[in-house]
DNA sequence: CGTCCGTTTGAGCTTAATCAACGGACGTGG
DNA sequence: CCACGTCCGTTGATTAAGCTCAAACGGACG
């Protein structure tokens, strides 16, 4: 009855053949900044992730923060009778922070294909804030970004229909990829599949199946392979945006 | 179509005669400090509200976090064609933050009903937190609070059925209002009608009322007047609690 | 006494879930 | 090389949860 994320399996992926180009240096928040090299040394070594292998489990201490290198993350949450939910994605770049309020994590963070994240320990964290403003202010904003990010996700959720919320998810995934408006003629990387897409919308991999057949018979976009191809992104983003004031989280 | 959140009339209630007992001192992550009197000198007067007047409404700048002092107030967003959601209740002594990302609120801020609410515009505030260190740590779990809220919001309406969905809000509520477990003998007053349960569960106030019947018949729990009682705490908190981790929020 | 909210009830309809089955892609092993 | 199993996506038929529309009721308040 319940969809659940898949499990790491040696067989899925091949393990990552060293590190990988980085597409974004760990620590996103701080990506601009000339200490960059000096902070790497705070964090762990990179850290490389099969499809489907957890960077934590709900449950587990929640005591470091994670920075995704490359691929992507699914922070989803496990009620006690097995059903799951995606509560975000975290792509290259974005910051999992741990949860200062808890002492252990009220969610996973599973790779959702192969991925790289690099951990940093809270008491690490704690003395960047302390000793680097410039790092801590950049976190802060990431903090605010994260939490509008959540509240975009319920309103989409709580917007509706099965169209509205599988065009919100993939208009935000391609704009967040992107870091800008995607363009008819843009072909963007989604490692999901459907039962993914369905965990993060609410909907059965069925319905998602049957929305995405709708919105291409649209004309709206194309889902096929794992790239995502917005082929009317005003339409897209109308059906999905829900005002005006979201538009400026994805820049 | 769309079921929208209460404006302010006056007839709706009078004005809030002076300042009232204060339930909770303002700026709620400071309320255990002993400086908060000095503190509170930065923030700007208490601010009384009828109910339905807004804080802030959605696309004003959002230069100022406001804490709340007595009664309780919703974060609601809008969407283009009028539809609302509330994305939380905030009550007495938690905090509204400002949008470190944006330079315009995202949503709106509503008293439920007579409130008083306090702001701290960001200047001040960011004086505070590089003043007292013990004030910015606090502020900082209470930030990690609100993102725990967030996703406990999400995974509730992702999780599903109305029942499931009303217990939830009532029972977190609850917990939150009276800050711990509620007894079965407890008289907790919750100020919301039933359009604004729907609106923050995604559901019409026809079907909360249909549902508010069902539990209401299987023993679980009491709305009546603006004051709720739940008769089976531990069958409530089944139904709506998604997992263990989440049940140290309400601490 | 009449009006206005908020709530309740009923009937019909729409959306998405459920159940069941099928087909293609791919990798494995014979 | 082909048979096999698995994963993923698709399709059809049926069911059920919740929405819409419409109406009526009750209390609060003027």
């Amino acid at each position: 009855m319940n969809y659940m994320l898949p499990q790491a399996h040696a067989r899925l992926s091949p393990r990552c053949a060293g590190c990988p180009a980085r597409e974004r240096a760990p620590c996103g928040a701080m990506r601009d900044e000339a200490s960059v090299g000096a902070l790497e040394r705070l964090h762990a070594p990179l850290r490389h992730l099969l499809a489907g292998e957890a960077v934590f489990d709900q449950g587990d201490p929640s005591d470091r923060s994670y920075t995704v290198v490359s691929g992507w993350v699914a922070i989803s949450r496990t009620t006690f009778d097995g059903a799951a939910t995606i509560l975000r994605f975290a792509l290259p770049g974005d910051v999992v922070p741990f949860e200062r309020h808890a002492r252990n994590a009220s969610a996973s963070c599973v790779a959702v294909g192969p991925a790289t994240v690099c951990g940093l320990n809270r008491s690490r964290q704690e003395q960047l804030e302390r000793d680097h403003p410039e790092y801590d202010a950049r976190h802060r904003v990431e903090q605010g970004r994260i939490l509008a990010l959540a509240y975009e996700q319920l309103a989409a959720l709580a917007m509706g229909s099965a169209k509205a919320r599988v065009a919100h998810l993939l208009w935000e995934l391609a704009s967040r990829s992107l870091r800008r408006r995607p363009l008819p003629s843009d072909q963007i990387p989604v490692p999901l599949n459907q039962v993914q897409i369905g965990l993060a919308t609410s909907l059965t991999p069925i319905h998602v199946s049957r929305t995405l057949r709708a919105l291409r018979a649209e004309g709206l976009l194309e889902l096929k392979g794992r790239w995502l191809a917005l082929h009317n992104p005003a339409a897209v983003e109308r059906l999905s945006v829900a005002s005006a004031e979201t538009a400026a989280l994805w820049a």
